[in-house]
DNA sequence: TTGGCCATGTAATATGTTACATGATTCC
DNA sequence: GGAATCATGTAACATATTACATGGCCAA
C-alpha cells in the first residue's frame, strides 16, 4: 500500500485526534481546518474516505447516534490496534519539514520587474507575513488561556508546537524586513546594487 | 482552467527557468531537482506534460536538435507572450509559505510515548535538521563562489533567497535545541513537567 | 429569504507518482 | 557485466480538489 506523504499525515492526524476523544468525520474535519499545522483545503472527502479505510483496517470503529432535527452522526473511536499503530508512527524517524513558498519563486525572477514593481511586491509580502503572525499570535493567546492549569507533558509539548509556528513567521518577517532594509541602504531601488558583497 | 497551487508553481518555475536560457525538459527537470526551493519528487512526467501544455498556450516554443550517439533534444524557449505572462505572475500578490511538517504532528501526540522514546525522537529530529542545515550551507557556499563577480539586482535577490532557506533551518534548529534544553532543565524526562508557566 | 451550520456522501475531474520502454555511451 | 547519464515518452494508478445533493434548523 503506497501511501503518499500527505495521506499518511492525514491518517495519523485522524488517529491522533481520535486518541484525544471520539469524534465524527464532521468534527474531525473542523479540527483539521482550525489547526495551524494540519493545513488543509476545506476538503471533507478525504476525511470521510480515510475514516472508512481506517475502519476497514481495524484501526478505528464507529457508532451511529441519531439526533432530533439533525442528521445522524457517525462517531468514530480509536481501537486498541489503532492506538498501537499510532504509537509506532510517533516513534518512527521524523521527516524534515517540506515548505512550498511561491514567493521565493517570484523573487527568483523578480529581476525582470522595474524598481517600483519590486518595491510593491516586497511591501505586500511583508504585510501578509505580518498579518499572519498577528493572527497566529492571537490564536496562541486564546489557546494559552484555554489550557491554563494543565501542566502535563502533553500541554508542554503543545505549547512548544505553538512556539514553533510563531517562530517560523517571526523568522520570515525578520528576513523580509532585512531584505527591504538592505535594498534601501543600497541607495533606494537602483537597477544595480553593489551591496552584494557585504 | 483550475490550476492547483503546485501545478501553477511548476508552470511559472518553468517559464522562469526558460527566461534565463532555453533548455530541454531533461535539463529543466534537473534544475528543479537541484533547487532548494522548487522541492520536487524525481518526477519528469509533470515537467514534460506541462511543457506540452505551455506550448499549446503559446507561452513556450521548441526546436529539435539531433545529436550524435544521443537521443534528440527538444530545446524549449520562452515566447514574447510567455515572458509577458511570467511578469504578470511575478507582480501578482504573493502567497504565504505552506509548510508540511509531519514532525509537529508526531509531537502533538508524543505525550503517548515514554520518557526515553520521547528523548530519542527529539534527538533524531535535531540531528536531521542539523545535517540538512549543513548541506544547505555547503550548497550556498558553492553557489556563492559560482556567482562571484555578478552584482546585478538578480544576483542580490538570489543571495537573499539562499539566506531565507538557511534562516529557515537555522530557526528550526534553534527551536528544537531550546525545546530539548527546557526539558532537561525541568529535571530530565519526568512524566510531569511543572516548567510550563515559565 | 438568503445564507450558514449541521452531517454525510456521490461523481467528476485534476494532479501527482510509479513503473516501465527505448537505446547508445561511459564509468567502475 | 552492471549501473549511471542522456532524453523522451506511455500507461497505470494514487491522491487531491471541486461541485453538487440532501434537508431541517436558526439567525440577520
Amino acid at each position: 500500500m503506497p501511501f503518499g506523504v500527505s495521506v499518511m499525515i492525514l491518517r495519523y492526524a485522524l488517529l491522533g485526534l481520535l486518541s484525544d476523544e471520539p469524534a465524527s468525520g464532521y468534527d474531525l474535519k473542523k479540527k483539521i481546518t482550525d489547526s495551524s499545522i494540519l493545513y488543509w483545503s476545506g476538503n471533507n472527502q478525504q476525511v470521510y474516505r480515510t475514516l472508512i479505510q481506517l475502519e476497514q483496517e481495524g484501526l478505528v470503529s464507529h457508532q451511529v447516534f441519531a439526533q432530533e432535527h439533525l442528521p445522524a452522526k457517525k462517531v468514530y473511536s480509536l481501537t486498541e490496534q489503532g492506538l498501537t499503530e499510532l504509537k509506532v508512527w510517533i516513534r518512527s524517524t521524523p521527516e524534515l519539514p517540506a515548505t512550498r513558498t511561491p514567493f521565493l519563486i517570484q523573487l527568483t525572477w523578480a529581476g525582470l520587474l522595474n524598481d517600483e514593481e519590486l518595491y510593491r511586491l516586497l511591501e505586500k509580502y511583508e504585510g501578509e507575513v505580518r498579518e499572519e503572525l498577528a493572527m497566529q499570535q492571537e490564536k496562541a493567546r486564546r489557546l494559552g488561556l484555554a489550557s491554563q492549569g494543565t501542566s502535563s507533558r502533553s500541554a508542554f509539548l503543545r505549547g512548544k508546537i505553538t512556539e514553533n509556528v510563531l517562530s517560523f513567521y517571526g523568522n520570515e518577517l525578520n528576513w523580509i524586513r532585512r531584505l527591504r532594509r538592505d535594498i534601501d541602504a543600497a541607495g533606494g531601488y537602483q537597477d544595480e546594487l553593489r551591496s552584494q558583497a557585504s
